[in-house]
DNA sequence: GTCTATAAGAAGATAGAC
DNA sequence: GTCTATCTTCTTATAGAC
């Protein structure tokens, strides 16, 4: 990796665990090995650094958009698979979903990050919300949709089955997040909530 | 209220919008109407500010435990009351929890305030986390297995039970802290969110 | 308890040699 | 592109008068 993303990077990681003010210049290029100085060279100024990672980070979230989402493949072949969904599967993809975002390098920095700065530049907040909120809620309502109309689940409001799906997953993501610890048990319960969401909306007769 | 009050609640807002290291000590005094150095007479540095604010807050928590969590009154006293619970008084108890932690003066800074230091200061994140995931469904596990007992509910898993009541709530809430204009579209969700748990976990008869 | 003046130090950024 | 030396600015905190 050349200095410049390297920059980014080490960046990325300091900011993400202290807050972009917490963080001086000087640490950034310790970590990659240079002083505070050459650092100019790559960037017109601290700012910039930040600029380029929130380019970076909206990049990679258009790129990977399915892979973000599900299992990788995109959204209409993920939808025949889901049609006949096991309960098995079903929990697959509620850990699939939640061990990504726990533990994909770039996504948990990020997050860290956004979570921190949100508050400090709106625009931030809203890359958080559309992130970890709406798209999820968007793409999977798209999938148990699908299987609402298969009758593998029975609701007539998909919108609010969706929330019953992905909520705890969400509480359980910003559980992990402030304390990993708590990983192993929180794959348990949500091991636990998706079966009973599936006995909840599934068809009454296996 | 006296000045070493005022500081608090000032730099309370201050921090809870910007962050504690992008406030100057120079605006909370601004904001009281006195000097920098004035405030010096109050408190020996600006930790010993971010400090009593902390306090504050941990005897706040603790003085208002129960009507944190619900009506006001006591556990035991709620409990005999959701053991005959409505539906209707369901979506209450949801929309009362939601509606505190989003529009309480204290709470909803003292909140943000938690998110953005969170990963400055692990007390913080204890914090948050035993303030808006484990009382929260702790308290609300206890009245819901009540009611459970009682047979208005009908699980085998009180605390799955009970993360599928909150969880929604507790996203919704994230959601209004970030972007307050979505409350009305979260409380309209939240209602819906109930009335549908109160149908997949309710009686089969009226 | 509040002020003005100021010290002390930290952090971002630049200059110019190599 | 990296370095050392340095400038500049900003911020915390203190000194001492009122």
């Amino acid at each position: 990796m050349d200095t410049k993303q390297r920059i980014l990077d080490e960046a990325l990681t300091l900011f993400s665990e202290k807050g972009y003010a917490n963080v001086f210049v000087a640490d950034i290029a310790a970590r990659v090995g240079i002083k505070a100085p050459s650092l100019y060279k790559h960037y017109k100024n601290k700012q910039a650094i930040f600029d380029a990672i929130i380019e970076e980070m909206n990049r990679r979230f258009v790129e990977q958009a399915g892979a973000l989402q599900i299992s990788g493949t995109d959204a209409a072949v993920d939808a025949e698979i889901y049609k006949q969904i096991s309960e098995e599967q079903l929990i697959d993809l509620g850990k699939n979903l939640f061990l990504y975002f726990l533990h994909d390098d770039y996504t948990r920095r990020f997050r860290k990050m956004l979570t921190i700065e949100q508050f400090h530049d709106k625009k931030l907040a809203d890359v958080y919300m559309k992130q970890y909120v709406d798209d999820p809620l968007s793409y999977q309502g798209m999938l148990l949709g699908m299987m609402s109309q298969t009758g593998i689940l029975q609701t007539d409001n998909v919108e609010i089955m969706t929330l019953h799906f992905y909520a705890p997953i969400y509480m359980l993501l910003t559980v992990c997040d402030r304390e990993p610890k708590r990983e192993k048990e929180a794959l348990k319960t949500l091991e636990a909530h998706i079966r009973e969401f599936n006995r909840l909306y599934g068809r009454k007769s296996g």
